[in-house]
DNA sequence: TTATTAATCCGAAACGTTTCGGATCGCCGA
DNA sequence: TCGGCGATCCGAAACGTTTCGGATTAATAA
């Protein structure tokens, strides 16, 4: 409730230079400065926020829009990632504005929103190879950041984790356990991580002498229990023999393959081998899974901070070229993965 | 980009009457009105809602901040309850500002949210009956509106489902079917729905001339699977003869004793019967339940609308009186339940 | 001594609305 | 003819900031 003209009045001060006392210029002698500091607190301060954005153009608000069906995946992990952004932003002393939008309209929403000119900026989850909310973004010249490298060649920040790398190592794994029929059950073909990922499967396979099969790799909408133990029984029980080794794009996916094996009586890790890439979801504890699950592990929880410093720092003005971090995943052996020569 | 400036000089018309015409003031002619909205579209103007609320004081945000440990119930949950209120707020112009928060500081951050002043009004899920949360913000005099009815003696809009009822609805139920030994496995026991509830499953109790039971009683921070499933058992394998019937605050719990009552051998609805309440949250759909779930259903996607609706009539100054929506649950008996006498 | 400079401060305009208090004009009834 | 009224319109102030372009003073350099 108390303002500038309030400070300035009580301590006979012009608005401008409690302003920018307040502001952290230079050009205010440090024994005023503190002066208008304490009245400040003293009398309870707190900038209007519209009156700032009405002059600075900044808003303090930030947003991201999400399709009402879940897209690519499901509620839990959708409020896992808005969680972490809404106390990321917090810290920037940002507020979050949650857009939910009918999947046919999310172009529209997000017109509508530039339009509005509300928003100092926002974050874009999956992004697709060619993305058109990026594009129109990146076209209006609003600030957004991106997690998931696109194939666009567009100006802005990315955070995305290393999942060509993070292929490769599961890859390797299996092969230096001597697999050579080794599955990919993953996620939307269209995506840019599954991209990523199946360029890394294939040249996996290549850089070990084998031959890539169409029938062991499998591609999914969603990520899910259904998608693994359907892919997975389909695997092992259409003609030749089946694969020895999955690799999972997500825990879930492979908690359907624990189900469909147990269905068709192979042991895990004795008859097929089992790797995932692990988001840290709390549901879906990969040490919690009998056998406990190898895996490549980057906690979603994680990807919050990165997302939120890169699009601040972009808000602010800071070159984008320096606005890229890749972060790799940890690989972790456990339980689910053999060698095959055990087996016989 | 456009402001009534640029339609005021466009057009030669004062931005006084410009401003008036857009906002339906009766002392502008018919014809100007539509001279002037033409010139709208066309310029394709966009009210500047930082200058508006530097001068109304509203700032077209609402909020919704929750504890990071998720209270009461799941992340699916939060999450249909979030894109609910997304997609209501927005049919009125208000966008959703979502806070997280740690839950030991859940009243800071209110108290931060109310000094700041940027927020229209609240939305406050599951009241406690003396909710700090409550009378903070009522004391501040800013809107908010609350889910789940409070003792308080506060002026606010609430919107609940009547709790009292949907609970004497499926105990008479039971009791017209034969039960006489009736459990109640519920949700946290000093939330406002359990109060209600736990009156009318007493209040039943009494009319059937039935006794209260403590031990045919289970309550539990969290509405899980796990809380029906060891509840449950624990009833029917405590020495005297198990419930014959069990009430269950959600689906979930309601899961959980499905589960249970296979471990101990006893068949629904041969043995034992189920009724619960059911919020109609995809992942747990009653009538896919073998045998299909005995419910009182009052979707929680329902009450996204009441809940803005009374939060946006609130703000626009209606009397709190003429702010009260209970809404009444339907009673679907499917195959879980069953009459006490077919059993013999 | 005088011109420069550094350190502080400030007035006023600007951001884009809304709104208060009239002003203007034509017309009607007395 | 005149006071009054209804229908339309408008000027200017206000909301609370930031910022541009100086102004003032004292210290320093020439």
């Amino acid at each position: 409730m108390a303002t500038l003209k309030d400070i300035s009045r009580k301590l006979s001060i012009s608005v401008t230079t409690v302003s920018r006392a307040l502001n952290g210029y230079s050009d205010v002698n440090e024994e005023t400065r503190k002066r208008i500091h304490q009245a400040a607190v003293e009398l309870n301060y707190r900038p209007n926020q519209f009156a700032r954005k009405l002059v600075t153009g900044r808003s303090g608000l930030a947003a991201m829009v999400l399709p009402d069906d879940f897209g690519i995946t499901t509620r839990e992990i959708w409020f896992e990632i808005l969680a972490g952004l809404s106390v990321e932003f917090a810290k920037h002393d940002i507020d979050f504005v949650l857009k939910v939008s009918p999947t046919d309209q999310i172009v529209n929403t997000y017109q509508r929103l530039i339009e509005r000119n509300a928003m100092d900026g926002f974050v874009v989850i999956a992004a697709l190879p060619k993305d058109e909310r990026v594009s129109l973004l990146a076209r209006n010249d609003v600030p957004l950041v991106l997690h998931g490298r696109s194939e666009q060649i567009v100006e802005c920040p990315v955070f995305d984790i290393n999942n060509y790398e993070l292929m490769l190592q599961s890859m390797q794994h299996l092969l230096e356990l001597g697999h050579r029929r080794i599955a990919f059950i993953g996620g939307p073909a269209n995506h840019g991580f599954m991209i990523d990922r199946t360029r890394a499967y294939r040249a996996a396979l290549a850089s070990g002498g084998l031959p890539f099969d169409p029938d062991c790799i499998a591609c999914g909408e969603r990520m899910t229990e259904e998608l693994g133990m359907v892919n997975s029984i389909r695997m092992c029980s259409s003609g030749g023999e089946g694969p020895t080794a999955f690799v999972c794009g997500n825990t879930m996916i492979a908690k359907g393959i624990y189900s469909a094996m147990q269905i068709l009586g192979r042991n895990i890790p004795e008859d097929v081998s089992v790797v995932a890439h692990d988001d840290a979801l709390p549901e879906y504890r990969a040490v919690d899974f009998r056998p406990a699950l190898t895996v490549t592990r980057a906690p979603l929880r994680d990807s919050s901070r990165p997302l939120v410093d890169l699009l601040v720092r972009r808000i602010r003005g800071e070159p984008v070229e320096s606005l890229t971090e890749i972060q790799e995943a940890e690989f972790l052996v456990r339980a689910s993965t053999n060698s095959i020569e055990s087996k016989s």
